[in-house]
RNA sequence: GCCCAGAUAGCUCAGUCGGUAGAGCAGAGGAUUGAAAAUCCUCGUGUCGGUGGUUCGAUUCCGCCUCUGGGCA
């Protein structure tokens, strides 16, 4: 029997994905699920642009607010919690709308995962000292011993992919290669895969811009400096390496000034939607959807891909 | 008005002992399997402020002009 589907709305940052999200589900009864890295932490609202109260309150959001920011979270834990999130969904008798814009997270839950082992932060501690003492360069090497096909695929400066396959050899004594060779079961429901962006760059830029100066306005200064003061964050953080808040971070220490800080975090946010638009460009089976379109056209095209 | 220092890639600047130039940032393209808003790779022709002179040849040396800092009046 042919199952009910579940939809996908992507997109690069400031792109419109929560206005089209909310118009939809002012039409059907959805289920939206958030599918993104920076939206998981409490207490980062402004600086993620997290929908507001108001918009939270117009249809169940979920995988909003399920950490604190001085927890980590990764694209499997994605993928079970949004795993669940769809199941319970579906038998509510909604329709289950993933929208976001961590392609990775989209990734791992539309093609599976490998049986990889968690995040260790003991060996992680253990391969960074290792690598200030010897140098990233040296545990490349090693790498190459212990898995060169890897060691062929991650570049000598690349240490976070380094650190993670040595990291994964020295956990189950398999190699990434081998383990990866085993995929992960693929998501077991049809899709239907948007994805909203403006058609020139030109245009995204400005919005992102705009929206930056939004944030300041509305307090994002006072945001991160209250999460600064609990003092048991750090710049280390997943949490506090987002686009922003890193950069206000470093405002907050006296390393940049006001106006670096501006520059600077807006373009990390042009580069951030930049490499978002770099996944969604090989990305099969995408409708694309224009920014600059209306609203009930963009509505439309949705719509009436469910029926 | 005079003196000094600048004027080189979108921005900040380096450099050429005279043979038309290169870094960082920004930007563009790409990669992406438990950190992913992360991490990493690739991509650099621009009247070298204008104009005249010296020279085989000037962005480079010299003169003048314009503009921008700073100082003296």
């Amino acid at each position: 029997m042919p199952q009910s589907p579940v939809l996908f709305l992507m997109g690069p940052t400031a792109a419109g994905k929560t206005a089209l999200a909310l118009a939809l589900a002012a039409e059907r009864p959805v289920d939206i699920i958030s599918v993104d890295s920076a939206l998981i932490y409490r207490g980062m609202d402004i600086g993620t642009a997290k929908p507001t109260v108001e918009e939270l309150a117009q249809a169940p959001h979920y995988l909003i607010d399920i950490k604190d920011p001085a927890e980590a979270y990764s694209a499997a834990d994605f993928r079970s919690d949004a795993l669940a999130c769809i199941e319970q969904s579906r038998q509510r008798g909604r329709l289950p709308v993933l929208v976001g814009g961590t392609m990775l997270y989209f990734k791992a839950l539309l093609e599976g995962i490998s049986p990889l082992p968690a995040a260790d932060p003991v060996m992680r501690a253990q391969l960074e000292s290792e690598a200030k003492e010897k140098g990233w360069e040296a545990l490349h090497q090693e790498l190459s011993v212990i898995d060169p096909v890897s060691a062929a695929r991650i570049h000598p400066n690349d240490p976070q992919r380094i650190n993670r396959a040595l990291e994964v050899f020295r956990l189950t004594g398999q190699s990434m290669t081998e383990l990866t060779a085993q995929q992960g079961p693929a998501l077991p429901f049809p899709v239907q895969q948007f994805a909203i962006a403006p058609s020139d760059r030109a245009q995204l830029h400005q919005r992102i811009e705009v929206r930056f100066q939004q944030m300041l306005a509305t307090g994002f200064e006072q945001e991160v400096r209250q999460l600064k003061e609990r003092g048991d964050l750090h710049l280390q953080l997943p949490s506090m390496r987002c686009v922003g808040y890193r950069q206000m971070w470093h405002y907050l220490d006296g390393d940049i000034d006001y106006q670096q800080m501006q520059q600077q975090g807006i373009a990390a946010t042009r580069q951030l939607a930049k490499r978002q638009l770099t996944w969604l460009r090989g990305w099969n089976n995408v409708n694309w959807l224009k920014t600059e379109a209306k609203l009930t056209e963009n509505l439309q095209a949705v719509v009436s891909s469910l029926s």
